[in-house]
DNA sequence: CAGCATATAGACAGATCAGTATAAGTTTTC
DNA sequence: GAAAACTTATACTGATCTGTCTATATGCTG
């Protein structure tokens, strides 16, 4: 049992979910792309929810793991790696498989926030804010924690225009006026 | 046959979808809402699509009409017109229906491209960019179309912010980066 | 009033939905 | 190697889905 049966069905959840929808996806859909059988999946879930969220966590982790390891890989300054985000983003837009983020597109299905996973997206959000308030923090901002909100309306912007739009270049223009966020921000730091 | 059956069946299709998603609510849903028989929905439209369609539409239509008709209302001058235009996203963050962008939201559940839902969203979101493009120029911004890409980024950012993570204030941020992006792009076109 | 378009309720098709039940088979573990 | 835990396939529930059909009723128009 290396690859545990929950392992390999929250990742064919995660897939499936994120290429065709919550709503839009049946259990059956995902059993067959895992090649597991019912019982299975209600052994390990209560719930279509409860593999949801499973498959929420999963994709919350694994991404911003990957994203802070892009950053990091791309810059070593704090302010060179704030800027690093944004063709981050850039190269995660461009992948043949983006569908923007699967949170936003959670969030979407599941409006009412007292739910589950609608709380589970503004965890993710509040995560990857987190990070840039970090860097922001690292690089010397006057107020880290005001210049991580206004990035991080920038990148909420950037993926929603690259998703629904087409438009991949949107990353570049982010970072553009990131780079102005950042040059007025620092320079209130330095007096 | 003033409030025509279809007129009305689409006003009750925008606000049952726009309330619990698409594929989450079933077209018997819309008829209860409407109070209108099935047959006659099909008389007037193919399909759900045609009706979701059918909807986004009507919803591009009345969204963008409120949004200028608000932004026209706060301010005269072209330049405070596009600080305002983040004053009535504030507004409308705190209606109590909202809901996100309905638009994003469609984006989400059919997220293939090719799909005519999916271009509806897009063809919402140019028109949107547009008459933030024309408010640009009229202000004399050096290039209107590069401050409105960027501008459209921070309304972008900041209605995802408010819907996924609940934060009304995310329209005040973006206002204020708005501020910074206008003051050197206004300074640059007195050049 | 006659005729025509439209709306109605309700049943129906056939598919799919989430979730349960059962009984046989396979692994793991002790 | 036997007991315990897990996985399997299949069938089934009962609900819901989109879309169709029919037969009756309503309302507008000439």
């Amino acid at each position: 049992m290396r690859p545990s049966r929950r392992d390999h069905l929250i990742d064919s959840a995660l897939e499936v979910f994120y290429r065709d929808g919550f709503h839009a996806t049946g259990i059956d859909k995902v059993l067959a792309e895992a090649g597991v059988a019912k019982m299975t999946l209600y052994n390990h879930f209560r719930s279509k929810d409860e593999l949801i969220l499973a498959a929420l966590r999963r994709r919350d982790e694994r991404f911003r793991n990957w994203f802070m390891r892009c950053v990091e890989a791309r810059a070593s300054d704090p302010r060179a790696r704030l800027l690093a985000a944004f063709d981050v983003l850039g190269e995660w837009f461009r992948q043949p498989d983006f569908s923007g983020c699967m949170f936003i597109n959670a969030s979407a299905e599941f409006a009412r926030a007292d739910s589950p996973i609608h709380a589970a997206c503004a965890e993710h959000k509040r995560l990857l804010r987190d990070y840039v308030a970090g860097l922001a923090r690292a690089a010397g901002a006057a107020e880290p924690a005001a210049l991580a909100r206004q990035l991080s309306l920038l990148i909420e912007g950037a993926i929603v225009t690259a998703h629904v739009s087409g438009e991949k270049e949107a990353a570049a223009e982010a970072k553009q006026v990131a780079e102005q966020l950042l040059e007025r921000e620092l320079r209130a730091a330095a007096t």
